[in-house]
DNA sequence: GACTGGTAGATAGTGAAGCTATCCGCTATC
DNA sequence: GATAGCGGATAGCTTCACTATCTACCAGTC
């Protein structure tokens, strides 16, 4: 197919495939001419793995092209793993201040006590501090224990998406599947948590009438508080 | 104490205030004269505030000054958590598609068997949908199971974070608590999360030498990994 | 009481991100 | 051979989150 269709099939408008071409995230069309290229079905493929990792995933065009580089790479799930998480933690700030040490000394317990086979200096893990070091930071060191509250939980998912995710399966299909698992999973799974959240809140405060979170207001602009 | 100071201990600076000030992130300071202001605790205290849910949580300017309006208004904690999720989900694309109404169904019947009290017109219900709907268009609907593997996981840490912030606390606190569990706690969870696809790959995998998921390549700046 | 330096508020400028539009020479197809 | 579409290059646009500059003013110091 030529780029018209492959706009068509995908609802990716013309100039935007141009762009992501240019960008390096979509492999060029086999050439037929100097100035002309047909596309194939993994084009087809490639062009919704950008958008869902974009769209749903919210990664920028960058992030998309680090993910989709480890995805191509010829290495082992594991290395692709960790590639994957280099390209999609977001940038961590200041690594110091106030409650910083103190937030690492906690992490670096968290990982020892349950035995993860997990570095202190990964992404993760310094993504980990800077939100702890923020509970501190904003005064409500009183929420910290959420990180234990979480962490058997997060092991718990974790077995869940591996075992998902390497079930009689190639390994293309595998390393796909742990890139999806972590990007479209997070989603999926902070939705989840948010839907929950309203049953349980609702469950917990003996909300009975009918209540309804719908998307936002009842004929006014800006504010949704009468 | 007047607006260099609060720039001090907050290490935000000065015209950066005055933008958060602008866009009306932050109550102005109280008047001594027409163009003189002083701020106090409170102003420390929401600018960290603001930080954390920009820099920590990766919400949006916009987002920030909806969730603090939400945390400021009078509301039920009950009313706050809605005027939370609408503010910092994200805007769901396209809702129809080939594979929208398919992945709609599956989470209406979800909410169902649950009973789950929460809408599928809700914000979380949408990005879902939208987040299985991507799994259908990239052709992993054998991934898709996902969504009720992960609900139990999500109702079991909905209970926790509701429990941790409603207990023996004041409105004030437990408003706020919703916002930051909310918001720092899914940054929480997801990096706990990835730390321990770390751990359960290398397990599962039985990788056993040497592996370090650090920043990238070795031997450049930043590492802080001997 | 002049001087120095900080202040509020307004306006304008900056740089990155993610497209979008236009142009050019060429080509496939009717 | 007319015409619609193509690949490739370049330039422009909009939004976001600041950042810089300017003006009129004020507070503390010598």
């Amino acid at each position: 197919m030529r780029m018209a269709e492959l706009s068509r099939r995908t609802g990716v408008p013309v100039p935007t495939i141009k762009y992501y071409l240019r960008e390096g995230l979509l492999l060029p069309g086999e050439r037929t001419s100097p100035n002309q290229a047909i596309y194939d079905e993994s084009h087809v493929r490639r062009l919704r793995m950008i958008r869902a990792l974009a769209e749903v995933g919210g990664l920028s065009i960058a992030k998309v092209r680090d993910v989709l580089d480890a995805v191509d790479s010829p290495d082992e799930p594991f290395e692709v793993l960790g590639a994957v998480q280099r390209s999609i933690e977001p940038p961590v700030g200041a690594t110091d201040g106030e409650h910083w040490a103190q937030a690492r000394e906690r992490v670096a317990k968290l990982l020892l006590e349950r035995g993860w086979r997990a570095k202190i200096g990964s992404p993760p893990a310094q993504t980990l501090i800077a939100a702890l070091a923020s509970l501190y930071d904003v005064g409500r060191e009183d929420l910290t224990d959420l990180l234990e509250r979480y962490a058997p939980m997060a092991e718990k998912i974790a077995e869940t998406d591996v075992e998902r995710v390497t079930r009689g399966q190639g390994i293309e299909d595998t390393i796909e599947g742990v890139v999806i698992g972590t990007v479209i999973g997070e989603t999926m799974f902070g939705a989840l948590r948010r839907l929950a959240h309203q049953h349980v809140t609702a469950m917990t405060l003996g909300v009975v009438e009918e209540y309804d979170f719908g998307p936002g207001t009842a004929g006014g602009s800006g504010s949704h508080l009468e």
